[in-house]
RNA sequence: GCCGAAGUAGCUCAAUAGAUAGAGCAACUGAAUCGUAAUCAGUAGGUUGUGGGUUUGAUUCCUACCUUCGGCACCA
């Protein structure tokens, strides 16, 4: 664990490289002028305009160079001040230290410079004192960005790169980038065969393999049981629908730009569904509702289609065709806190059973400032916001407020997860909803006899199958859980002449009991197969010769394990059939 | 969508200063029957992402598109 001394530490010297590379820059480009180049989680980046120039791949070392010499001749970084009207005196040229001057606080008379040989920069600081104490660093990557993250913007260049206080960190740190290489879903559903795309399906269109198959099958099996528990009704609705749907809904103003075109057929103008709330908002109006029977639940594997910007597209992670674990719960105004307790319990019982423990709830707000994204009800967002986080407060749950991150018709509960590369992403989602009711005009019958419009919550506990699979190949390594796992016991035989007929009693005893058993018959030999089981992170291989035979028992090992194991036939399926009725997250 | 990079056998990769491409693994055939991470030999496998152009000749150069990758923007 990094303490936070020592974490200022990093950052220190991370801003500090932040200015290094921008002194490289202006050496090799006079003409740059600089953005701004900021701290981030993993080391830094500056933003730059560098004209008509465009970095390479080359640049990058070339750059990368011009720090070390700057940083070996060890000039030392001195910090001055000077009134606003110095600075803007000093930085009249600069159009980006201009809007940066102009936009401080009034209060600000003082801003600070930090000079080191013959490059000054416009700093807060703090910095280290010498450029001399910048040597393990390295640039990683390099990309457009937009100017103040706006698109509307030019595209400035920016280079990513860290530094640390010495070379083993620094190597740490690119073998954990190696590492992060080796567990994103793309290279491991590769491998391990479970999905794939073509360029004449699509993009952003995969196809599930037999083994990722399997494994969504088996979420599949897994929130169904719950949620019917849990006293949802699962319906099935058309991917299809017409535009005057999303029109209704309100769908269409906010999002037409990401739906797949229109069709038309006849008179009639078609989309492809890109959410499925409209469907679920009719099926709750198909007849009249007492208020006993709220909450009603209505929960549906439903795919969807978005037409996702092409850049965006990632592997299982962020798809044009998703299915969503979706649900919609219709409530009466009292019932929001209870039901949204009940979702927020069924996230955390979920992540328990997948042994998911890196996450962050971030409860997202709308920004009051933002009249046109946001539905213009100052009274219905305070009090929807407000419910939403007494709930997480009583729940005594960790969360953090963002605000601006809402969707158009409510604030909503974010489940955020990290990938092995790539920005964070959301994985489950509980939104509070007061507006799609009243666009559909839902109504029941309250105890006076009255109509009342109930309130809704969206919610999705894996959010899409697709990317909940993409996090749990990530976060197992490829190594499922018992339970979820395609095969879960491989039977070897060591020598086909003599052991094969016992190990098909095996085999045929394992495969009565449910457990999902191969049996390996080739001519090939024990280590080679041995071998094959482990690259196939199985999580039991048995090996069957003499004196398995001889004594009725089996040995077995256990993946990523080498010792062998030697139990009775009875007590192994004991064990493994426990197991998988505990959801163990590993293999014993 | 924007900035940049890439696409060669099923997979991982090599090669060519422009003269139609090689290896390992996988597959197939045969031999070996071998007790805990790769037995040996042979066979087959490619319109070098797709279209267009330059050229006597293009996988290599130019161009458009498709797909993928790193970021930015977007994310109901």
């Amino acid at each position: 664990m990094i303490n936070i001394k020592e974490s200022e530490k990093l950052n220190t010297l991370n801003h500090s490289c932040a200015h290094l590379l921008a002194q490289a820059v202006k050496h090799l480009y006079p003409q740059a002028k600089f953005w701004v180049g900021p701290v981030i989680e993993d080391g830094f980046y500056y933003d730059i305009d560098l004209g008509d120039k465009v970095i390479k791949d080359e640049d990058l070392n070339k750059i990368e160079k011009e720090m070390k010499k700057i940083a070996k001749d060890g000039k030392r970084i001195v910090r001055h001040e000077l009134s606003k009207k110095e600075a803007l005196e000093m930085f009249k040229d600069d159009e980006y230290k201009l809007d940066l001057i102009s936009r401080m606080d009034e209060n600000e008379q003082v801003i600070s410079c930090y000079t080191q040989g013959d490059f000054t920069d416009l700093c807060r600081g703090p910095h280290v004192e010498s450029v001399k104490l910048l040597k393990h660093f390295k640039l990683l990557k390099f990309s457009g960005a937009y100017w103040k993250n706006d698109a509307k913007n030019k595209m400035l260049q920016r280079i990513y790169g860290v530094c640390f206080e010495n070379e083993e960190d620094l190597q740490k740190y690119l073998e954990e980038l190696e590492d992060r290489k080796q567990r994103d879903h793309r290279k491991i559903g590769k491998d391990q065969e479970l999905f794939m795309s073509h360029e004449l399906v699509g993009s952003g269109m995969p196809l599930w393999l037999p083994n990722g198959a399997f494994i969504r099958k088996q979420l599949e099996n897994y929130i169904y049981e719950k949620e019917q528990k849990m006293g949802y009704k699962h319906v099935y609705t058309p991917c299809i629908g017409t535009t005057n749907l999303y029109k209704t809904s309100g769908h269409w103003d906010h999002y037409k730009e990401n739906m797949f075109p229109v069709m038309k057929v006849d008179d009639e103008e078609f989309v492809l569904r890109p959410m499925n709330c409209p469907h679920h908002m009719l099926i709750f109006k198909n007849k009249l509702h007492s208020y006993r029977e709220l909450p009603i639940r209505i929960g549906e594997f439903a795919t969807d289609f978005r037409y996702e910007a092409s850049g965006a597209v990632k592997g299982l992670e962020r798809v044009r065709c998703m299915c969503q674990n979706d649900a919609h719960l219709f409530v009466t105004p009292e019932q929001i806190g209870k039901e949204f307790e009940n979702v927020v319990n069924l996230i955390l019982d979920v992540y328990k059973d997948f042994g998911i423990t890196n996450y962050k709830f971030r409860l997202s707000l709308r920004d009051p400032k933002d009249k046109e994204k946001y539905f213009d009800d100052d009274k219905m967002w305070d009090v929807a916001e407000s419910k939403l986080r007494e709930v997480l407060n009583n729940l005594k749950v960790d969360y953090f407020e963002a605000i601006g991150e809402a969707a158009f018709y409510g604030p909503k509960l974010d489940v955020e997860v990290k990938p092995a590369i790539g920005p964070e992403i959301t994985l489950s989602t509980c939104q509070l909803d007061f507006l799609l009711p009243r666009k559909f005009d839902l109504s029941y019958i309250d105890k006076n006899g009255e109509k009342e419009i109930p309130v809704v919550l969206h919610r999705a506990i894996f959010g899409t199958f697709d990317r909940f699979t993409a996090f749990l190949i990530e976060e197992t390594k490829g190594i499922f859980p018992l339970w979820v796992t395609p095969v879960q016991v491989n039977i070897i035989p060591v020598n086909n002449t003599y052991h094969l007929e016992y190990a098909n009693d095996i085999y045929n005893l394992l495969k009565e009991k449910n457990i999902r058993v191969e049996l390996d018959d080739r001519n090939e030999k024990l280590s080679y197969k041995i071998r094959e089981s482990q690259t196939r992170k199985i999580p039991y291989t048995i090996i069957l010769g003499d004196k398995e035979k001889e004594s009725k028992n089996i040995s077995y090992r256990i993946f990523g394990k080498t010792e062998t194991i030697t139990l009775n036939t009875d007590e192994f399926i004991d064990k493994i059939i426990k197991s998988i009725i505990n959801k163990d997250i590993e293999y014993k």
